[in-house]
Parts: structure tokens; C-alpha cells; sequence
DNA sequence: GTGAAAGCGCTAACAA
DNA sequence: TTGTTAGCGCTTTCAC
């Protein structure tokens, strides 16, 4: 194992093909002028000899390294993996390679994961976390290289990738009154987490300022709670939108204990679109998705004009969310589940 | 933005510490002989400075460029995000960064990703998965570096680390008959998934050969059904060991609603200890945890020494699982939960 | 103890 | 149309 075999260089390929370095420099580069003949030669002497240009020499020259860091704090990975898959996705075929850099909420390890990155001289960095409010534990702000953040927090002039919470909750609010449910009832998260607090206006501007709002927290356990809380001392509401999965899954799980069915008598709707999570549920959960994976692809679309000199204005782009519709909310439709 | 300001070389440290760029190049890499005093006054004027060495130019000459990269097809994260953090782990400290390449099971991706590899000279590879016993879509056999297998099948003469699911099927049946349990059951995913035959093995091996085993599929809803199949015409088990977490959920669910108290009079175990799962379980799940981090941070330190040439045996290594008890089995113990 | 010079593999002026 | 040459930033003999 492991014998090194001698990497064949530009210069076996230039010899075999009988020209100079230069020339097969170019030739394979597809610069400078020459015939057509000599190019081809020079391409066949290539592949011929499995020639692999160094990228080091080229990038020491090129001062570009054609690699980009990710930044994460989302040790689960539940919301970064689907964004890193897009940013992958997006980059492999540019020939720009991804360096994962999770530094959980450790500045300690922030700033090491981001001196090796600078050493490495990456071309630019994606930041993205498990919470789209807050900021990673690392200074990212005074950098030679271009930043983008994809679903985490970041100066107000960055450019900056995050999810339409709101148009995904108003889609999610308006499919339930357009079944016909008029008792609306929202069941999130904590106050003080942007995404609860977005959704929940979202919520209210079609649900009406009087529909009620629980804030709580992101478990399956507060969605029980919530449903003790809205059916004790009387009738619920005929549909529920969630904060996310979870806690849908808690509501109906609690529903069908009480004998309420979903979604004949309620129609409930969770967010994050989770697939462990909505799979499971009985029945199978109607949740927004919040299409990380493309919000990663345009990051590192973004992250590719940025270090290649491009211009872009910088201002949160809010890329929409999709309503996945399942049986939990009655009106069956295809299941575009993604995770 | 993005103005690239001028880096610091080592001529320049090499010019304010008044010494040449021999001198300097030594001085900072512990290598040459000199007074501490010149060391001492180079090291000075490049912290000064805050010089970082062009890691290009650098593996350019040692034709090794401090990257590893990490193949997976787990898109999901389930099981190679643990891995992936325990990797970056053990080498972001070595300052080796990591390349994430996520191949689906796509051949044609694995290609291009191993390409980018070879091309940006990682000095080895870690394939990573979704399920141990399979095969990345790579080429992985004649590479001229090394290659570690960390939860993700290789040749037989490969290094190759895997947990131990044997021994952590075995502690979670004794811990099941030792808490008094007498008529154990299995449930667990298809035939044909070795994890699923070896824990079934293992199982057998505690709880005698008769004990039933019944092999579905990994999701709750099997968990259901054979609950329905292990009660329906009869007293079921008071013990039972799941091939995973989503199944004994299942099963601890529909338990509840047969009115079968757990741990009262059935002990569940599961496996995975997927927090996700096993914290919103009613009760919380005790799990085996496949240490997937600490097989990740292992596999780091592998590739390192093969790929500074150390001996590495061959074969496959199994690292411990360990049993995460919780309320779902009887006999409480500390929450140690991982993910 | 310190420095000059060669060279890692490649690209890009500039000659020829 | 092709080739010669000078580096990119660093390490490393080998003289001094």
C-alpha cells in the first residue's frame, strides 16, 4: 500500500508530446495560439500519462486556492447538512472544493478553524449554523476574503442567505383557512428566537390579531402542553400551524390520546419539514420546507462571484419556503418530502 | 469589500528582523542552528507582522498539502456529521483541515469528487457512510494515498473502524435480563443489513435461541406491527431490544396505547441513542450509542500516521458502544446523551 | 551562526 | 506558432 508512484508532471507530458512547457501549458489550458494539431497532441500526451495538474503550483501563482471554508455550529447537523450538500453541489462542479469547519459555539475553536482556513488561503467563507438569528463564534467581519452567510447572522452590510419564515408561515396559515378552518391556533418555539417571532406575525397577519399564539419551546413535550392547554375548559381550534415538527408531532400525538382526529376535526401543519419526524407522525405531517439545500447552492454561487471579483449587493436575500403537503391537514397532495 | 490586502511574506519578516530569508525560514520552523536571540527576533517580528506561511507554496515542496478528505453518501448527517466532528477533532489541532465530499450514491459524483481530491493532493481519504456495510460509490482500492474506513465497508486489507455492535447488543440484553426480565424479544430491521443480523446474533447469544426475533423495516410504524404480532393472542415479552431508536419508539408507543406500562411491565431498549428520538419518547429511551464521534476522532489519527508513513495493521477495529440508560428499561441512570 | 542559490510544478510575459 | 525565462513563496543543501 501506500507507494507514493511518481506524480507525472507538466513537463513528462510537454516531452511526450514533443513541445515546450509553455506550449503544453497553454495547449491544455486552453490559452495562447497554436495549432489545432499541436493542442490535441498535447491533450492526448495527457490523458495518455493520467496528468493531473498540481493545484498547489497553480494556486501559489493564481493566489486563488479554489477552495471555500463552511462554517458551522451545528454539530447535529440538521440544518447545516442540507445547506453544505447545496454549497457542495454547487461548487464541485466549478472545481472548488469545501472545507468543513464545525467549531460547535467555541471562539477557541472559531479562531483556529479560521487561521487554518486563511492559511489555506481559501477563496472565501460560507457561515451557516443551527440558528439563523445568531452569529458564530468567530470574526468574520474584517477579512480579506468575501463572507456569506446562509441561515446564520451576520453584519448588516454581508450578504446574507436565509429562509422567507414568513411567506412559509403564510402559506402554511392560509392552505389551513383555505380548507375551510376558522379557529386558528399557532403552538412555537421561545420568544426571543427570531424565526418564532417572525413565523408567529406571519401567523397572526392571516389568522387575524386574535387567533392565539403559545410560545413555548421546540419539543414534542410543549406540544402536549399546548394541546392540554387549548382543548382543556372547552373546544380547540379547528387547525394548528407549529412553530416545527416537533412540536406538531406532540399536538397530534396528544390529539388522537384525546380523540380528536386529524385531520377530520383538526387540520394541524408543522415547519422544518424533518423527515424523520413527519414520516412517522400518524398520520404523515404537512410541514414547510425551507429548501436549505438550494439556500446552499445559491450560497455557493454567491461565495463563486464574490472571489472571482464579481459584484454583489450585500442585504438579506430571503429565498421562499414550500408547503409539503401531507395528510395531517386534509387536501392530500403529492409528498415532496425532501430529508 | 473584499480588497485583498497585500499578505505578509517571509522576505518581509525575513527584512525586519534584518536577516536573510534562510535565516528566517529556520528560525521560524525550529530547524538550522543559530543564536536564540536571532530565533527569538524573527519569531518577534513575524508575530508582529502576522505572518502566515503559504500553506501552497509549503506543500508544494513537501508534496503534502495537510488535507484529508471525507467521502460520504449520508446526506442526511445522521451518521457521518458524529463522524465528521470527531475527525475535524483529531486534526484541525494537527493542522490538517478537512475536505467534505458528499457523493449520494452517485458514482459519477464519487468520481468527481475523488478527482478534486487527487488534484488538490489530499494526503489521504476517510470514506464515511450511511451504512456500514456498503460501498461508497468510489474507486478506493489503487489509490496512491492512504484510506481509512470509518462506519463504511472496504476491502479486507483495508484499515477499517467499526462499532461494535455485537458488544453493544450484548450489554443492552444483560442489562435487560439482569434488571429481572425473563421472556426477551428482538425487533429490528431487514435481513440481509449486517448491523441488523449481528445484533440479532447477540441478542440471541444473551437471551437464549428461542427468544423471538422479528426483522422488518427501521421505522416506527414496524414498531407498531410488532408490537400488534408480539401481544395479539397472548401476554408478550417484559423485555424487548430494538435494532434501533425509531423502532423501539414505535413500539413504546404502541404499548401505551394497548395500556402495557414501560419500564412497569415491559423493559425497551433501543439503538442509535438518536437524541431526537429517544428525549421525546414517553418515557425517554434508554439506547446503545455507537460512539460515532470518538470512531470519527480515531479514524483522524489513523490517517495521519499512514499518511506520515507509520505502520498501520490492517483489518477492522470495533470500538465500544455504550448503553445509555434512561428511563424506558427500568433502573435509572444519568442522562449521558449524546446527540 | 548565517546566507546565497537551487528548485517544488506551474503560468505568463516576452522573444524568436 | 512555439519556446525561453522569470517568478509565485517557501525549504533546504551547501558555502562562507
Amino acid at each position: 500500500m501506500t507507494v507514493a508512484a511518481e506524480r507525472t508532471r507538466l513537463s513528462d507530458v510537454a516531452q511526450r508530446a514533443g513541445v515546450s512547457l509553455a506550449t503544453a501549458s497553454k495547449a491544455l489550458n486552453g490559452t495562447g495560439r497554436m495549432t489545432t494539431e499541436t493542442r490535441q497532441r498535447v491533450q492526448h500526451a495527457a490523458s495518455e500519462l493520467g496528468f493531473r495538474p498540481n493545484t498547489h503550483a497553480r494556486a501559489l501563482i493564481a493566489q486563488r486556492s479554489f477552495t471555500v471554508g463552511l462554517l458551522t455550529n451545528d454539530s447535529y447537523g440538521r440544518f447545516s447538512m442540507p445547506v453544505m450538500s447545496g454549497v457542495s453541489e454547487a461548487l464541485v462542479s466549478k472545481g472548488v472544493s469545501v472545507f468543513m469547519c464545525g467549531v460547535e459555539n467555541d471562539p477557541e475553536l472559531g479562531r483556529i478553524h479560521l487561521d487554518a482556513m486563511l492559511d489555506k488561503q481559501v477563496d472565501g467563507i460560507i457561515a451557516t449554523g443551527k440558528r439563523g438569528d445568531r452569529q458564530l463564534p468567530a470574526e468574520l467581519a474584517e477579512l480579506p476574503i468575501p463572507v456569506v452567510y446562509a441561515f446564520s447572522k451576520g453584519p448588516d452590510d454581508a450578504v446574507t442567505l436565509m429562509p422567507d419564515d414568513a411567506q412559509g408561515a403564510r402559506e402554511a396559515t392560509e392552505w389551513l383557512r383555505r380548507s375551510g378552518r376558522r379557529r386558528l391556533a399557532h403552538v412555537t418555539g421561545p420568544e426571543g428566537f427570531a424565526a418564532a417571532e417572525v413565523r408567529a406575525a406571519a401567523f397572526r397577519e392571516i389568522a387575524g390579531p386574535d387567533a392565539p399564539v403559545l410560545f413555548g419551546d421546540w419539543s414534542e413535550a410543549w406540544g402536549h402542553e399546548a394541546a392540554a392547554r387549548l382543548w382543556d375548559g372547552g373546544n380547540g381550534p379547528d387547525g394548528i400551524f407549529c412553530g416545527n415538527d416537533q412540536i406538531a408531532r406532540g399536538i397530534i400525538d396528544a390529539l388522537r390520546e384525546r380523540g380528536v382526529d386529524v385531520p377530520g376535526a383538526v387540520g394541524v401543519i408543522g415547519f422544518d419539514n424533518w423527515g424523520v419526524v413527519v414520516r412517522a407522525t400518524r398520520p404523515p405531517m404537512t410541514s414547510v420546507d425551507m429548501n436549505l439545500a438550494e439556500l446552499g447552492r445559491q450560497a455557493g454561487r454567491l461565495i463563486l462571484a464574490l472571489s472571482s471579483g464579481e459584484d454583489v449587493a450585500p442585504g438579506i436575500r430571503h429565498l421562499p419556503c414550500s408547503l409539503v403537503v401531507r395528510e395531517s391537514c386534509g387536501g392530500a397532495g403529492p409528498d415532496r418530502m425532501t430529508a
